[in-house]
Order: C-alpha cells, then structure tokens, then sequence
DNA sequence: TGAATTAAGGTCAATTAAGGTCAAAATATT
DNA sequence: AATATTTTGACCTTAATTGACCTTAATTCA
C-alpha cells in the first residue's frame, strides 16, 4: 500500500472521524502540498473514495478563500425509514411480498447482497413451517426485528 | 524438486507464517524479478498451490500501487464448516445458546457485525412467540437456514 | 465603481505502474 | 510414448499520477 492515494484517503477518513460534526472541510492546495502531488490528485481520490455511493457528499467553493467540505452522511438518512418499511409490512405479510421488500432494501443499498440473502432464508415457508395464517404473522415478526436492527443508524 | 513454482510456494508459505497476521502482501513484479521469472509464473503458483480448495484467499490489486494479498483461511472455513456448525445447532437451541453460535461466527470473522445482529434479532424470544419446546425447534431451523445461507461461498 | 490581479478549485487526457489471461513451448512424470 | 506440469511471452485491463488548460471568487487599486 505505497500509493499516495490510499494515504490521502486514510488522512481524509482520520479527520472525519476525529471531526466533531459529521464533515471535515480541507484546502486542495494545502493538501496536495502535504502529500506532495499534484492538486487534481485530491480530485481523484475524493471521486474514487468519497462518493455518494461511498456515503459522502462532497461540496466545494471555488476561488479566494475556497475549500472543499466532505460530508458524511449517516446511512439511512431518513429517520421514519424504519417505520415506514414496517407499516409497509404490517402485522402479517406473504413470502412473495418479504422477498420484493427484501429486493428493495437492495436495489435502495441499504443493506448488502448477503444481508439480503440471510434475511431471505430466514423468513421462507419451508422453514417457518407453522399452519398459514400464523406464518405469515410470524413472518412479519421476523421480518420487521431484522429490518429495524439493519436499518437503524 | 528444483522447479521454481515450488520454491515460490515455500517462499510465500514461509512468509505467511512469518507473518504477525493471517495474510501477507507482496508485489507480483517484485517477486517475479526475485525468482527471475515471468509475471505470470506467480499468477501459476497462486492457482495451483494456493486456491481456496488449498485453504487460501487471494486478493489483489492492479495499477499503481498494485499488489497481491494472499490470506490464509482459518482451519474449518472450508465446506464442512456449515456441516459442523449445523450439527452444532441440532433441531433446538435456546436463545443463549444461538447467541454464543452467533457470536463466535462474528470472532472467527465468518459474518459481519451488521449481520451478527441481524442473526440476533430474527431468533429473540420475544419475536418467536410461540410455547417453549417449539420455539426452540424453530429457533434452530431459522438459525442453520441463515448460517447455511452465510457461510456457503 | 470597475477592471485587473490573485487565489483558490475543476476537468480531462496522457502517461506510468501495476496485475490478469491465455495459449504455446518446454520439461517432467508415468 | 502419452500425459501432466511448468515455463514463457504476447496481449489486455485497471488504477494511480501528472500536467496543461479552464472557471470562479475575493481582493486590490486606479
């Protein structure tokens, strides 16, 4: 791991996390200046680690005074996300509609590919193999614990 | 035995367990010019002597600051993992008891944190509100389901 | 006030630095 | 001799680094 990138980016996560709010403001020039490259290389290392799709937002001015803000946004920024997935659940719900929620909270990214399979093998007919106007409660159990613990923070 | 693959494979199987970790980093340029080889004799080496069927993880890394992470899969991560730890579980398990199951899987590294509670929270008590010697039974057919579910791949 | 200057940050393409694949050739084994 | 394993090299893909040129904002000064 000798490339200046990574170094840059451990700087960059070590601020935000020493940060007392949830974002760390940097100058370009200066930063470049303390890991001796080129300034477009911060503009390489915020666009291949500081993305949306990482989880942060990157704003910037320009100009006498400029500088460029990293923010970091909490994942699942919604607060009534949880609730508003669990009334969608209700308090009974069929294999077929848990696996297009499951689905959802995927293509949404908030929770990973194996996440979803482990949600998916634990809410399936063959295995709550109780008589159906139950299982479909006891699903709904299941199914909401899981999503409020994987969707809280 | 005067073949260089096997002289590469003992080099890296000493590095390893030189090592303070389960893994070790290196440079395939770098390694290829210690053996005086080609490139791609390291890339023959890692398939034939340390795939994953040999217990080993290889990661890597192109372009600058490239490199080549070879990890060393705990004993057991292979296929009867699942095997052991289902029979481990049996056909009923209290609620303390998947805790601890859940709980080493997280030590070993086997499943995230994420996911540890997401295990946690499909198999409480007070979700699987059915009569005690069911509930367990349950408990234990939701918990191999997941673990098979995680563990497989 | 308004133009010139200075002080930032942005874009993009070229270059460099890795690692990957695959199949042919060479060598060992059975 | 036939088969399996090892060695080699040509060609490919990905990631990092660099630099030339562009845009925007603040400050200065005539």
């Amino acid at each position: 791991m000798t490339n200046i990138s990574d170094l840059i980016e451990l700087y960059l996560k070590k601020l935000l996390s020493d940060s007392l709010h949830d974002y760390v403001e940097v100058q370009r020039r200066e930063l470049a200046n303390r890991f001796n490259c080129v300034p477009s290389q911060i503009n390489y290392v915020l666009t291949t680690r500081f993305s949306a799709g990482h989880g942060y937002l990157v704003e910037s001015r320009r100009g006498g005074g400029g500088f460029v803000r990293i923010v970091k946004l909490p994942l699942g920024q919604r607060a009534n996300l949880v609730l508003d997935v669990c009334s969608l659940i209700g308090d009974s719900i069929s294999q077929t509609g848990a696996a297009g929620l499951i689905r959802r909270l995927l293509d949404e990214e908030l929770i990973t590919l194996r996440e979803s399979h482990l949600m998916q093998s634990a809410i399936r007919g063959n295995i709550l193999r109780i008589s159906l106007p139950a299982r479909d409660q006891l699903r709904a159990l299941i199914l909401k614990a899981m999503v409020t613990e994987v969707l809280r923070n």
